[in-house]
DNA sequence: GTGGTCTAGACCACG
DNA sequence: GTGGTCTAGACCACC
């Protein structure tokens, strides 16, 4: 499992893996079934306290985007298709709606906001790109 | 002064008046040599501690957007622009990022997320017009 | 009476009274037995609250500075010698203390602060200087 | 963590923790990821509320002297010399004006101020070798 | 376990 | 009349 942890970013650790977890499952870059890294590894791997990974891996049990197999682990649960998306298009439909309500505030353009905007996406998608070929 | 608090939104109360007041001063919908509501008053109206607000303006003071004169009340300070620009650019592009990030992440086309962005501002900049007419 | 108050330098505006006062009494800019401005008067040229003015008074009437003549106003008072010039000097000296606690702590060279403590010192003689030459 | 505070000196509490702390990062007497006293141990140590404390500790973290470690503690952060440096010379410079407006106030003159001034100087730094021959 | 936030209310400093 | 500080104690978020 790919997980970046920036421990000084201000956003609670916890809630960086919720999203990269839950990133991953609905784009399909985890498949369904697959079995979540094990608490501990993870929390060792990520120089982590465990309860924190566990925290994390329990709000994605309650969103439903994993299952608990007692004395197993945590596997990617099967999530219909006409709840995924709506789940993936109001995120980002949120993120864009803060940025609008600021550069309409701070007199931004909507060329100069969307030149921005189409840098941050070629620099996210190449980072993506790299991790891709690394595994 | 319009300010809306959500005291169940997670957000410490004070970020949230920081914030809002910040964001008033830098688009100018609150004027240079303008007063803020007094503490108490404001306190009062959010229904939340004094301290709390006034919590807020200090910061808001640290930060220069606002300027204390004693025994009289807070006032918008005179942010010089060549100040006051990189903060507003700073913010609108941070708002972009964490969009752009999203929309890679969800595999959100540009022409789809450019087509929600423009509707949001057309939104917020017809919302901006009716608040000018009426004042 | 030169007084000169900077509303915005964070020190209290009746210490800044105050400070200014005592400096031209001890050092002889204020003769024994001269009268001090008017209270309303001294708080109507630097737009100050004169409530701000008595207090500082107040407590010049405390350290025996001035003397309160009923109906009449406030006078330099007659302080014998071997009283002012403790007062004088223990203030220098604490100033000075404090600079060399710093400079050391900071490991700024004996030259390097002596270089600036003249710098500055020629910038006060000048500008006293440019202050009597109003008079 | 050597902190002084007196309750009645008219600065705050807040402002004293502040200063002490600063400084003492400032001059390398805390070393670099070195943890500050925990925020209930301090307060309890000065017979002061813990808020007072986290206070102080609030505004080193916005100076960005400090860094917290959620979960653990607030720790000594890493300044880049080249930010350091002028902090520091800027505390020694205000000092230093001080004592020249005092002293030219007064009369003092500069043979007089450079005495006392030398005699604090030897004073600190024998106190300060002292220091650091009982670590 | 850590630190952060908020409250209620007292008291102070400043004008 | 302003705002600032401090307290005591409750509660929360995070690790």
């Amino acid at each position: 499992m790919i997980i970046d942890i920036d421990p000084r970013s201000g956003v609670p650790i916890y809630r960086q893996i919720i999203e990269q977890v839950r990133r991953q499952i609905l784009t399909g870059q985890m498949a369904v079934g697959e079995q979540l890294e094990q608490v501990r590894s993870l929390a060792a791997r990520l120089k982590v306290n465990p309860m924190t990974v566990s925290k994390a891996y329990g709000y994605l049990e309650l969103e439903g985007l994993v299952e608990r197999q007692r004395g197993i682990g945590l596997f990617v649960a099967h999530v219909r298709k006409d709840v995924k998306k709506p789940m993936k298009t109001r995120m980002v439909e949120q993120a864009l709606k803060e940025a609008a309500a600021l550069a309409v505030g701070m007199d931004v353009s909507d060329e100069d906001a969307w030149k921005l905007y189409e840098k941050y996406c070629r620099q996210y998608r190449s980072k993506r790109r790299r991790n891709r070929e690394e595994r």
